[in-house]
DNA sequence: ATTTATCAAGACGTAGTGTCTCGATCCCGT
DNA sequence: ACGGGATCGAGACACTACGTCTTGATAAAT
């Protein structure tokens, strides 16, 4: 007896992954990358082991597909917050302030650094890739009004940025969060 | 028969575990994180699977270890290059850019997050914490002589310093990574 | 109402685990 | 040189998880 039906076939199979995505990040973080099985996720989110092997293959299957959701929501309000602001440097300032939430928020859970722990996946660094573009154009845009830095390349910059603004995980409270958005937007403006 | 022996029992002991813990990193950066196994481990570090068991309990446990070991050898190593410099901020730069050049070598191959995949463990977290507050006190004398900002806390500026500079993991060149280094003291200036 | 899709329990063979035993080999201390 | 102690690996054993398959039940779609 299923145990997720709802409506459409279409919605209780996006449900399903969903659900199955959620619980796969949940046993995660309790109990650490290595304690989880695909036998443990199908219990815990409630269908059988069979149904899961429909959705995944395996484990590390599912965590890709948890980080690509996670970093295609990022993106798209890391987008949102930069059309509402106006001018290069308002715009570079508002996107690293939102990256920077965004990393405050997820307390390092292995958000930045999957990739490199799932055996180099090129799709998940793909996904990546697009946070860090946006971020490098708006650099581009900023360093060729003169605001930001031209003596070092807007892809090195962004690297910078996405990387400092991880720190973000490791800090106690918002007000710490804005100061290192303040000294990260410190290393990025023009040389005297 | 056993395969490694040389000379002493100690001895011994040491370089079976040195090469569990070599042969271990390499099948994870071969393979991925999950999927490595203690057969495996035993098979390719040419060791029993009991002996195995008799030196860690898991494949976690592994992990914990060779991190645990490199994080200590990097200490020792930017321990060195601070009492080798003289006066606040050239030690600052100088370890700074000790720090970025390991990062740079390890391109990224899960040496700063493990604690957040493996756990939560405390005792990596602790591990990483020495390094932190090697830089955290070279920030305190920097900004006690004026040469580094003084508006934000030393932890604070020393957790935006260690994942700056994890960018250099990311990084092409040698020069690429000393262009970093710049941008991450830049941030640290004081302001006019 | 019929067709199509999804489902879960159980079975099956496979792989890996974690522990134990035992004979072989080597280091250590005298 | 010898006896004692330590380590070793192969194999056995019972267990867990896997990955796939079958089958009858349930639900959506037409």
């Amino acid at each position: 007896m299923p145990k997720l039906w709802n409506e459409t076939i279409e919605t209780h199979r996006r449900d399903v992954r969903h659900a199955i995505l959620a619980t796969t990040a949940a046993l995660v973080a309790e109990r650490g990358l290595l304690n989880v099985t695909m036998s443990q996720i199908a219990e815990q989110t409630g269908i059988g082991r069979a149904t899961l092997y429909k959705y995944f293959p395996d484990v590390e299957a599912i965590l890709r597909a948890w980080h690509a959701e996670r970093i295609a929501h990022h993106l798209a309000h890391l987008i949102d917050v930069r059309d509402q602001a106006v001018g290069p440097a308002q715009r570079l300032e508002a996107v690293l302030e939102a990256f920077a939430v965004i990393s405050h928020g997820s307390h390092g859970h292995f958000d930045t650094d999957l990739v490199a722990l799932l055996h180099r996946d090129e799709q998940v660094g793909h996904a990546q890739e697009q946070v860090r573009h946006v971020i490098r154009d708006l650099l581009a845009e900023a360093a060729a009004a003169g605001e930001v830095r031209a003596d070092v390349a807007p892809a090195e910059l962004a690297a910078y940025c996405v990387h400092a603004l991880a720190a973000a995980g490791t800090l106690p409270s918002k007000a710490a969060v804005r100061r290192l958005v303040a000294v990260t937007l410190a290393g990025l403006r023009p040389i005297a």
